[in-house]
RNA sequence: GGCGGCGUAGCCAAGCGGUAAGGCAGAGGUCUGCAAAACCUUUAUUCAUCGGUUCGAUUCCGAUCGCCGCCUCCA
């Protein structure tokens, strides 16, 4: 019996990678026939985060993402563009990964290529057909789904944690002929294709995630990612695959991010609010925007994406910087204050325990809008110790390595020019010269220098 | 038709039986020469609707309405 988790509830507590500390993780990739859309980017951020939180938690990751590079699409896009397939992907490979940098996902341990595995997914047809799971017609190979009697145990089980089988009904596939997939494609005109001992042509689709993820991470392993869209037919005829050839348990855990809308409405071009991450940048929206607003929610709600969304994403984002810039420019006496150092222990237990609930993002930013409300009244009335601002500043760093949106602290240098300039217009404000103290301000702001008056003095910062 | 998800303030949303987190926007205040930033206060007697279970339901059950996804190699 072969036991399906759902959820990855007590990440801490209870989540133990297979082998030791290293959490074997698979993702599905992108096709590359074009650039991905803003939805596929909701995926990638998800999977993402769930790998920071597994290293901030102090796991070692192994981490595979497939480039899907031989899909039907992807086929016939080349020829359109009539380039090669391998120079055709490899520019949109290109491009994919510029626009993970820039949302700052970091790059998975492996990115291997489906058409670089051909011979892996031989094996596996190989392996398949001596169990008997696999007939030939027209000169393609199919599996017979028949044979494998879980088939359908992932897409028909209730993925929301009530009853599972209740109204499971596999039997109706058993019947279901149409069910079969290709798990080698006979070549056609103009394709490309491989020689084989299955004869000329092409992988399935579905066989170069079994293949590969197995290859990488051995036969049984610990999170698999994807859109829910691949549930059916894609991941089930990945267990199909994988454990039709294995006998053995294929994933530990599913995660599949939901998908999004735009607007409130579906993403498509006709209603032309289908975006790419390049089409948002062109419109000055600022990446780290994006980033925050697609892990705002988590990854198993469909997120609404709108352009208001991103307006508060972006100014909920500059708070937190603000308050980061004015943590580290506060002048605070020696010693440590109680108070503080049980704020900031509760803000991370409740961070974790969000992030431990299934990646519940939005409990985990709860966290730290709540530190920083409480910190910034500590500041206020003078509270803040030496050692405290040590521990905050390494405990939002710390958050940053999960969330990625704040970035490094920046070691400005301050210009000689701008504190010239600034030491003018205090001269000026002292002299109640207003007139000349805004005008320098106005300059210093024309030119991405923002000036404010605290009791402590004036601050600056860069916009 | 089959399977599944969702419907919480102006907007984005958490919430998993015990009396509504957080963010954005808005309003008032403190501070300021004016700003900015920050802080404080404030904004849902109510969680699509109607029933039911319960001492008690946004949370469980049923029905209705609305939105969305998969069932067609589309993340």
């Amino acid at each position: 019996m072969l036991k399906l988790h759902n959820t990855l509830s007590g990440l801490v507590e209870e989540f133990r990678p297979a082998q030791g500390n290293v959490v074997r993780m698979y993702a599905c990739g992108p096709t590359v026939y074009d650039y991905c859309h803003i939805g596929n980017f909701r995926t990638f951020v998800a999977v993402d985060l769930l790998r920071r939180y597994l290293l901030y938690c102090g796991h070692e990751m192994k981490h595979v993402m497939n480039i899907t590079d031989i899909d039907d699409k992807t086929i016939k896009r080349s020829i359109e563009a009539g380039m090669t397939l391998r120079d055709y992907t490899t520019k949109y490979t290109h491009e994919f990964l510029q626009d993970m940098d820039h949302l700052n996902i970091q790059r998975p341990e492996l990115m291997p290529r489906a058409t670089d595995h051909i011979e892996e997914m031989i094996d596996l047809i190989d392996r398949l057909n001596r169990k008997g799971h696999t007939y030939l017609s027209d000169g393609s190979v199919y599996y017979n789904i028949a044979t494998f009697n879980e088939y359908g145990k992932l897409s028909k089980i209730n993925l929301e944690g009530n009853v599972a089988g209740a109204r499971v009904d596999v039997d109706s596939y058993e019947k279901d002929d149409a069910r079969d997939f290709a798990l080698w494609k006979a070549a056609k005109e103009g394709e490309t294709s491989w020689d084989t001992h299955y004869g000329t042509g092409r992988p399935g689709w579905h066989l170069e995630c079994s293949a590969m993820s197995m290859k990488y991470l051995g036969e049984t392993f610990d999170i698999h990612c994807g859109g829910v869209d691949l549930i059916f037919p894609h991941h089930e005829n990945e267990i199909a695959q994988s454990e039709g050839a294995t006998e053995r348990q294929f994933v530990q855990y599913w995660v599949h991010a939901e998908h999004l809308m735009v607007e409130g409405q579906k993403m498509s071009k006709s209603l032309g609010n289908y975006y790419t991450f390049r089409d948002l940048i062109a419109k000055g929206i600022k990446p780290m925007a994006i980033r925050y607003l697609l892990l705002s929610v988590p990854y198993r709600k469909q997120l609404n994406f709108t352009f208001e969304g991103l307006q508060a994403a972006e100014a909920a984002l500059e708070r937190l910087l603000n308050f980061r810039r004015r943590l580290k420019q506060t002048q605070v006496d020696p010693g440590e204050n109680a108070d503080v150092t049980a704020m900031l222990e509760r803000a991370q237990q409740k961070f974790e325990a969000g992030l431990d609930d299934d990646m519940n993002t939005s409990v985990a930013l709860a966290a730290v809008f709540d530190l920083m409300r409480e910190v910034n009244a500590a500041i206020d009335h003078g509270e803040l110790k030496a050692e405290d601002q040590k521990k905050l500043l390494a405990l939002i760093a710390k958050f940053d390595t999960v969330l990625g949106v704040l970035g490094a602290a920046e070691e400005e240098m301050l210009e000689e020019e701008i504190l010239r300039l600034i030491e003018e217009r205090n001269q000026a404000r002292k002299s109640r010269n207003f007139a000349r103290s805004d005008e320098i301000r106005d300059m210093l702001a024309a030119r991405g220098i923002l000036l404010e008056d605290t009791k402590d003095g004036v601050r600056w910062r860069r916009k």
